[in-house]
DNA sequence: GATGAGCGA
């Protein structure tokens, strides 16, 4: 705790910075002009600091205050008893290695986020998505109604009919990365245009988005067979955009069988020549090509 | 033995 005298005068804390405001207006002769200067000594070694200052009391009389402080004690006591406890502690990491370090370990994420502003006009935003996606052409008004939530094209396509729908985030991340083009086939005419609004990040929801090309059905899976256990079985042949156990509504339990949706075909490919027939948890797995799941 | 769920017109 802060050790405050205030000789003469009772005094709050908010006293202490009003130094403009002797007085408060009283009716006594003097004036706050002609009061000497506020003086402040140290803060000392010890972290004292004096205030010296003249002040007008009740009476219009002119006093002296003078205010102790212990400024270090001050710091010291902001801290919750846990924090300081924390401060006791080994350091670690790089705060063992550098001692200046420990007192300022901050760093800058290296992590790029892409600030957007929508109605700026002619701004080029560069976005791993967009990277992905040529530019569409201007568009009909009317048709701004029907967005696609992966590409953002307006009056293009629905999100459903995307070209682009089979690409999760991370594995569009991973082929900017290896400079393999999207999906290159037919009307890939999703885009945005500079300037215009970036979708965020697609979600967990379409992080599953079934990719019925690349998709191949495993059957004869044991009960206790989650989507986990077949994205790491099936996820050594390559990255997945889905991985998915059909579950019983009722019960929720496995119905046995599930569904893979592979990034790159020839991944599928790979994945049903070695697992077809692959012993997994005391059952023969049978892998093929998935069908088009029906309307 | 067996072919999936879900965000909009």
């Amino acid at each position: 705790m802060a050790a405050t005298t205030a000789k003469h005068q009772t005094m709050r804390w908010s006293d202490l910075d009003e130094d403009d405001d002797y007085g408060g207006g009283g009716g006594g002769g003097l004036s706050a002009l002609q009061l000497p200067p506020r003086v402040v000594i140290g803060p000392d070694e010890n972290g004292i600091k004096k205030t010296v200052e003249y002040r007008l009391n009740e009476e219009g009389k002119a006093v002296r205050v003078t205010t102790t402080t212990r400024v270090r004690e001050v710091a010291r006591t902001r801290v919750t008893k846990r924090a300081a406890e924390r401060r006791g502690w080994a350091k670690f990491g790089d705060a063992a290695h550098n001692d200046d370090a420990g007192a300022r370990l901050t760093v800058v994420s290296p992590e790029e986020i892409v600030l957007e502003r929508p109605s700026a006009p002619g701004i080029a935003v560069v976005s791993s998505s967009l990277v992905l996606h040529p530019l569409i052409p201007a568009l009909d008004k009317g048709a701004a109604l029907m967005v696609c939530r992966i590409c953002n094209a307006k009056g293009k396509h629905w999100t459903s009919k995307c070209p682009n729908k089979d690409f999760a985030p991370l594995q569009l991340d991973a082929l900017v990365d290896n400079n393999i083009p999207p999906n290159s086939g037919g009307d890939n005419g999703g885009g945005s245009r500079p300037g215009k609004y970036v979708p965020p990040k697609p979600r967990e929801s379409e992080m599953r988005r079934r990719n019925d090309e690349n998709s191949v059905r495993v059957t004869n899976l044991s009960e206790d067979t989650r989507e986990e256990d077949l994205r790491e079985l099936f996820g050594s042949f390559g990255p997945l955009t889905r991985a998915y156990v059909a579950l019983d509504h009722r019960t929720g339990e496995s119905r046995g069988f599930g569904f893979l949706s592979f990034v790159y075909r020839e991944d599928a490919e790979r994945a049903i020549a070695k697992l077809n027939g692959y012993g997994y948890d005391s059952l023969i797995l049978n892998v093929e090509w998935a069908a088009p799941r029906p309307n």
